[in-house]
DNA sequence: GTTTGACCAGAAACACTGATTTGGTCATGT
DNA sequence: ACATGACCAAATCAGTGTTTCTGGTCAAAC
């Protein structure tokens, strides 16, 4: 990482602080530049405008998540429950992310004008739903309910979770990371087969599972690199 | 039900119509005598003010919601997928109590300021927790996570399954009824204490399922009740 | 060659005014 | 006795003008 880029990192870093409590409306690029320590013309030498700075942010955010999974499993995705509480780990740890899953107004704001959350989230769902494909043909979850039925449940259980606890009175909410694992096993039982996995199935699973992981985090890259990599002479 | 109490029903279901469509904001007094074909004045014949008319629509609709429920369940509430079906489908039949539950602000507007919404639904989360701590006391769910956690788990899994049809694309979205089913089957499996129920297990469970349900129904309805049967002589 | 921050056009926020709408009241009509 | 809708104070809205702020640029400084 040569000292652009780094310093590209320091002002990311510092916009995340800021919209991560402020949003992105009440965010300015001089705060940004003050925060990071450089001159506001330098914003504009990575980015052509402010929504590209907060695009390259989630991307980077996301991209993050994403990597963070990737270590979280790396040893041992051999249970659903171990791989869907890694994710909600991930995805706790990442609160741009999480913001753009729960199309958070606070946070994103009139950002939601120049890019639709959908879109910054759009293979989500689909390369997911490829996963939980993979994992049906191979027997390794319940097939008695449709793929759409799964994906959504799936992807309902962490709306819910998310939003559990900012609607719930406190003595009903758990704390991370007992949450996280709570949501994990939780959609472990979800997509429970009835048997458990023997040493055949553990293998085909975590095949499925770092192939996944390791599809979704490229992708993801290639989009941060997109946010990061072009400049004003390139157009 | 006399000539009076008639009346008001009909105004309360034009408030319902009118703002299910246009929320609370947008909904006049007006709009609600006209639609209810009574004057303005009649209104006030009924409820202090205009606020305090939604708050009586909305107790009805919660309270409608209970009484669902128990017709629903009064068969047959011996698996707890059956019960959790019927739940789900009960409120998914009362938009106004779904929009309390989400905090949903198209919906409750300025009112939130009259009334917050943890207001309206205070007893949840309480007599529902009673309720599985019953059910744990009894063997007939699991034990082995906490009873914040099980509360947490179930309000979670309906904020998320309400939340899932306005986020998702529309070929991962399972239509109603299946959508109740499914949410009513994935609370069943995350409660399962691993062993089927028995005839005894069957009976203890309809006896404390109806014996939660009356019991809420019966706060319900008192809290209908009382947004319903003041008048302005009794001030 | 790179960074900077003064600068500027446009956007946003604010204050004010007049017009319109609405919640709630109550004298009148039935 | 009950229902009504004209009425009024207060709230809301629309429009205008002024002030302030900010995104983005670029000549000057380093």
């Amino acid at each position: 990482m040569d000292d652009r880029e780094a310093r590209a990192h320091r002002i990311l870093d510092a916009a995340a602080e800021l919209i991560g409590q402020l949003g992105y409306d009440k965010t300015t690029v001089d705060d940004i530049a003050t925060a990071a320590g450089v001159a506001k013309g330098t914003i504009y030498l990575h980015w052509r405008s402010r929504a590209e700075l907060f695009e390259a942010l989630l991307r980077r955010d996301r991209m993050g998540m994403f990597q963070d999974i990737d270590e979280r499993i790396a040893d041992a995705p051999d249970t659903l429950a171990t791989v869907f509480t890694g994710f909600a780990h991930s995805l706790h740890a990442c609160p741009l992310s999480k913001a753009v899953y729960l199309r958070d107004l606070r946070v994103l704001g009139k950002f939601v004008h120049n890019r639709a959350p959908e879109q910054l989230a759009e293979a989500m769902p689909y390369t997911f739903a490829g996963y939980l494909e993979r994992l049906r043909a191979e027997q390794l979850i319940r097939t008695d309910i449709s793929l759409a039925a799964q994906v959504q449940l799936i992807a309902a259980a962490f709306l819910g979770a998310l939003h559990a606890p900012t609607l719930l009175p406190a003595e009903f909410t758990v704390p991370e990371p007992v949450a996280s694992e709570l949501l994990g096993e939780s959609i472990a039982r979800v997509l429970d087969r009835g048997t458990p996995f023997d040493e055949t199935d553990r293998a085909a699973f975590r095949a499925a599972t770092i192939a996944y992981f390791q599809k979704s985090t490229a992708l993801e890259r290639r989009k941060y690199l997109r946010a990061m990599g072009h400049t004003k002479e390139s157009e």
